[in-house]
DNA sequence: GAGCACTGC
């Protein structure tokens, strides 16, 4: 979602007279309890303008002295910027002086700056320059009960910062109740290094403060729904025919349910009764392009009611205005990496108690409101009380080699809030090893480990953006690795218009495979499509998204410079005759551990051959005869395991570039 | 012939 600004103006609290906020009479006992422990756990509800206010107490009770800052992360970059610019217009300054933020790309603070708001992976990265983050008075972590990989390495971070830094003042917020188990995390002794806790209350303490929300009804099923997207129209349509005035918002799990509630209800409209009032259905899901996403923003027109279906992307990262009635199906899609296979698995999954929470506050933030869950209170009360977290379902090997990077050579003793599977790190571990980034005692290779962990792409891009130079194909390698980095929303279907895609997809298709093809795009774009809008749109190409990876590749392209790696971009020089073959070999000394061999049948099979791995439809490879290839990514929907952007190689070069790991592989 | 939840550097 790009336009986040949409989601700070529609918030009414942040409109209110900070002295109208609960938090104000807990100014004292904040400071107090910040200048007298390392670290304080503020539990604040939605509304209690934690936020926004206790960096501003922080910085008028003298903590910016000596030119300090204050720092405030946050999961999400328009959170940082929204906040940001409502604290700078709370004091009265312009934004970028006093008060700043800094999220990639985006750096807008000065050397006034005192009360900073950056996203947590920002930090992370700060202390690869700054190990003990030495510029920071105060560093207040945010939201850190969504337990985003970047936050639980933060705190891992912070706790072992503290131990060098006791002056350091740590905040951390959290929405619901996990207060103790941060603070125990930070009173508690990591085991090998440095002296006993001692005393916890010294250390640490947690102050809730009251939020400012409207009550919200909770309705549940009196016996289990068989199926919750029939389940989920129904109960659309008796809000609709029972209920006053107000817009609906009903958590799906995906796309396609998405799309087919969408048809369901727009059937059943019809049947309502003439003169009343009409019923308008939105789908909302990031993969939509940004003007179709828009109208879930815009006011329903006269005696219309909204009903927006929607993933989770509106269960935190977007608010909408005017919901009255929340529907929750119960379910989530949650991505889980499996060490044994690394492949990663999308599933619908039972939502925790946290989740459901969060999902019904969303019916509460302008009047009293009502949330229906389409499961019954038994089953409710069986959900778990919170999801697993990030770190251990997930591929580790981005976070190892920055671990690594940040002096942490010993990353399976990192004192992490939960610790990951050791399967993870292990698995984490080969695989770097593998890219060469590490060496045989798991020390970080340099230069190569150190670029590829200073590098913001995935490791095995990393790799093969760093040998790009050997095959004179760097400019190439760096828009390749910048359209990659867009997971697959390069194009958009805008409605009915499913063979435009496909024909403006075949005007851009290289015969070696989806790598070149995301070239050819992105060369069309920046001659073509950044000045004329209308390319874009032509093309059922996704505008945001290239802009983007104009973006992704000059950031890539300054720190190759940085590292002193020249890069031609002289469109002089006649392309070398077997440029794409270049360009495909150097893919393959980062992508080759994903092999495949296309099978008669034209799907493929995995180099132990023990998966059979499809083409995702979005590919060219879907419908096209290779022999081997290489691929970016693989995913396992529940119905098949797909691999996506797609190239062909040579079966040799696998053994040439990666000979090592295709020796042990064969034993 | 048929389809990925959401973030972030």
């Amino acid at each position: 979602m790009a336009d986040l600004d949409l989601d700070s103006s529609f918030i009414p609290a942040l409109y209110k007279p900070a002295a109208l906020l609960p938090i104000t009479k807990h100014r004292e006992s904040l400071l107090y309890l910040i200048e007298t422990h390392p670290v304080t756990i503020v539990v604040g509800q939605t509304g209690s303008g934690k936020t926004t206010q206790i960096p501003q107490f922080l910085e008028k009770a003298g903590w910016c002295a000596g030119g300090k800052i204050i720092a405030v992360t946050q999961p999400r970059r328009v959170a940082a910027t929204t906040v940001a610019l409502r604290v700078a217009e709370e004091i009265g300054c312009e934004i970028g002086k006093e008060v700043g933020y800094s999220i990639r790309f985006e750096d807008v603070t000065s050397a006034s700056t005192r009360i900073k708001f950056l996203t947590d992976g920002l930090l992370i990265r700060e202390a690869l320059v700054d190990p003990l983050l030495s510029r920071y008075s105060v560093i207040m972590v945010d939201e850190a009960h969504e337990r985003s990989i970047s936050s639980d390495i933060l705190l891992g971070l912070l706790k072992k910062i503290r131990k060098r830094r006791p002056e350091l003042r740590i905040v951390v917020s959290s929405a619901t109740l996990q207060a103790d188990q941060f603070l125990r995390f930070f009173t508690e002794d990591g085991g090998y290094e440095g002296p006993p806790g001692g005393d916890a209350g010294a250390i640490g303490s947690i102050i809730s403060l009251e939020g400012r929300t409207y009550p919200i009804d909770v309705l549940y099923l009196a016996s289990p729904a068989e199926d919750y997207v029939e389940k989920a129209v129904s109960t659309v349509f008796d809000i609709h025919t029972t209920e006053p005035k107000g817009d609906i918002l009903v958590f799906l799990t995906g796309r396609e349910v998405i799309d087919s509630a969408i048809e369901a209800v727009s059937e059943r409209v019809s049947r309502l009764p003439p003169k009343s009032q009409a019923l308008l259905p939105l789908p909302l899901y990031a993969g939509l392009s940004t003007e179709q996403q828009m109208y879930v923003f815009d006011e329903a027109p006269e005696n219309t009611r909204k009903v927006i279906f929607s993933t989770n992307i509106s269960e935190a990262s977007v608010t909408i205005n005017g919901i009255v009635y929340v529907v929750d199906c119960g379910f989530v899609k949650l991505r889980t990496y499996d060490p044994k296979t690394g492949i990663e698995t999308l599933t619908a999954t039972p939502v925790s108690k946290a989740s459901a929470a969060q999902r019904a506050g969303r019916a509460g933030r302008t009047q009293p409101g009502k949330c229906f869950r389409l499961y019954t209170e038994d089953a409710f009360q069986s959900l778990p009380e919170a999801n697993v977290p990030e770190i251990q379902r997930s591929n580790l090997a981005p976070f190892i080699l920055q671990l690594k990077a940040l002096g942490i050579d010993n990353v399976l003793r990192f004192d992490f809030l939960t610790p990951p599977p050791a399967e993870l790190m292990v698995k984490a571990l080969e695989l770097l090893y593998s890219l060469g980034a590490l060496d045989e005692y798991a020390k970080l290779t340099r230069p190569l480990g150190m670029r590829m962990a200073e590098l913001a792409v995935e490791p095995m891009m990393a790799k093969a953006l760093l040998s790009a130079p050997g095959f004179g194909c760097l400019s190439e390698v760096l828009t390749i690795a910048a359209m990659t980095s867009l997971g697959g929303n390069v194009w958009v279907q805008h409605d009915g218009e499913k063979r435009k895609t496909e024909s403006s997809k075949r005007k851009f298709a290289a015969e070696e495979g989806d790598h070149l093809t995301l070239l050819n795009v992105y060369q069309a774009f920046v001659t073509k499509g950044r000045k004329e809008s209308r390319f874009c749109r032509d093309n059922s190409l996704n505008f945001k998204a290239l802009t983007r990876a104009v973006s992704i590749r000059t950031q890539l392209k300054r720190y190759l410079e940085r590292f002193g790696v020249i890069v031609d971009e002289s469109l002089t020089a006649p392309p070398a005759e077997n440029k794409a073959e270049q360009i495909r070999r150097c893919l393959t000394t980062g992508y080759f551990a994903h092999a495949a061999r296309m099978q008669p049948d034209g799907t493929f099979r995995n180099v132990s051959g023990d998966t059979v791995l499809h083409a995702h439809p979005s590919s060219l490879m879907f419908n096209r005869r290779a022999d081997w290839v290489i691929f970016h990514e693989v995913f396992d929907t529940g119905s098949k395991i797909f691999v996506r952007d797609i190239s062909k190689i040579e079966k040799n070069w696998l053994l040439q570039y990666a000979p090592d790991f295709y020796q042990t592989k064969s034993g």
